[in-house]
DNA sequence: CATGAATGAGCGTTCATTCAT
DNA sequence: GATGAATGAACGCTCATTCAT
């Protein structure tokens, strides 16, 4: 019945451009994606029709992959704050293990290509995070704002953390800590 | 070169490059931007010796741009919270008023072509803002933190702030509040 | 190679062929054409083992068809004019009910991928009209002419007439009887 | 004031086009056509935007100059039998001495990029042909067919000719003769 | 043999940059 | 200096063909 399209090869490519991007930025040619993964340039367009199709799978997974790490293990019955921890620790750690796939990821974040589909996928892999925010911030001074504000302040915040995280290794732990303590009151 | 003729075509050009950042991305074409700008797209050549050189001077001369206006009319006899509010009010309406450079740089600050020291460059003209940030975590929870993290924390709450603005200025400045006393929370 | 299994399948790819080359012109991808057949892109090379031989064996056939098309019922024993009226509406037969197949033709015509034994055997599969033709012109002002010029005038008369009666399908008959007129006149 | 676009550059490259079509089919490569008149690549779209329209000013030409070429001192005062077998001759001599611009123009005339609007140019730059043509056929037998099968009918008894001619130049003249012969016979 | 994934050469086009005017 | 034509490397993508299943 012939090859059958193999799903370690796409996994291969995407993770291959999650590297490229990482280091190339969004210009990354599909090419260098493609040797990359270890495939023929051609190989690519039978797993994404277009490099953009290609760009918004790979936006969408790495979302999904970051909430998925952010969620595993949550503490379901423990106080708000120390699910939010869980949760802030989590993607500091997936954070800190996959540094091209965070720079990957924010580079995507920014591209015009997009698409507001892919946006509104990610968004709802996220929705497992979003729900806890919404009551972490229940009772506190942003009760009032739209959650999309919250989410967005969360994701800078979380996002610049991570930088610095990434600049200066050495005091990762206590930085993470530090954006926790900033985001806690900024909700609380 | 460095002084070509004249300094109107200069900012012309990077008004222009401004503009069709903001709607086109990062990829948007010399032709264009000299197009927009009303010059030959060789005499763009002759004001930048390259498009990254463009790119790095035009991202300085925001973040200058962006660092004058908030501290424009600063009042340094009132208290650090009033100074604070002042300036982060002045950031978020130089923003509503210049969505396109705001975009703009916002595209630019995660471009790779931007260098280290152009970086360093506009590091040092927010310098007077960084000063009074300074100030103002110095009794707070964020007083051990490298400044760099305090402000990069600012900076990332100021995007979403103005983000979400620029989604909803319906309530812009519900929201330009909202971000300011999440960020006063940080500090104190 | 020569003789695979399915004749039927032969068969499909060569009439999918003439129906994609009729609606995309010679450029139609060997793709298309695999799925207008039903078969798999694979499949189309284990029966042609390239597109211009596809392309060459679809020409020879097609001439053939036409060619026995035109003879098909032809009153031997009636003058030549009326024999060659009736070859000349049973071509003008054949073009209206496989307009598809006579436009393929009409592009393979053309193609240089068409080799000089292909159309050679074309010519073959031709023979019998050829024959009638030098009938026709015996007494005729072309009878010294050689007689593969004869034969182009008549092709070409042919393809203006057949390419006219299918932009004007509702004057379809006028023009045929048009055509044969002139291709009379010509000869005789 | 900058180079000027040059006519003879642009001429170049239709010539160039035309070369290579003749030898290569439909499918020239741009880049051939670009080398094979001596300019980059890319300078080719400086002066046709896309191969599609540098293929429609092509097809247009060259319908022009053989229309110019076969009209050239015609004789108006002589009779329309010398007034046509002027245009025919002159026809015949262009396509002798141009055959790389008739084999383009006949690769041309079948594909279907060339424009609806490019085929009607081509008809106006032939209307002096057509008139000729029109009162030839006036009082013969194809009087009351569309004028457009007149002319299609021409055309094609031409190509063959010239086909024939370019395949058996020593008789050229004779098939030449021939072909007009044969022309006028349909004609009156 | 049939399948369709894999391959990689090749294409049309874009665009930063150079250079003749 | 200003202009815009000239340049050619590079890109995304297609497609004939091969080959593992």
């Amino acid at each position: 019945m012939a090859k059958p399209r193999s799903a370690e090869k796409r996994s291969a490519i995407m993770s291959a451009a999650a590297r490229v991007i990482a280091s190339e930025g969004l210009s990354a040619p599909t090419l260098v994606i493609a040797r990359e993964a270890g495939v023929a340039n051609g190989t690519l367009f039978t797993y994404f029709e277009t490099k953009a199709e290609l760009f918004n799978a790979l936006y969408v997974a790495l979302k999904a992959e970051l909430a998925t790490a952010s969620l595993k293990g949550l503490p379901v019955t423990a106080d708000l704050r120390k699910q939010m921890f869980h949760l802030w620790s989590h993607s500091m750690e997936w954070a800190k293990s996959h540094p091209e796939k965070r720079r990957a990821l924010a580079q995507l974040g920014v591209s015009d290509e997009i698409t507001e589909a892919s946006r509104a996928a990610g968004r709802k892999a996220m929705s497992g995070v979003a729900r806890l925010l919404e009551q972490s911030r229940a009772g506190g001074p942003l009760r009032n704002a739209p959650l999309g504000f919250v989410v967005a302040i969360m994701n800078s915040l979380g996002d610049a953390t991570m930088e610095f995280m990434a600049q200066d290794p050495a005091n990762a732990k206590k930085h993470g800590k530090a954006g926790f303590d900033a985001l806690w009151r900024v909700l609380t």
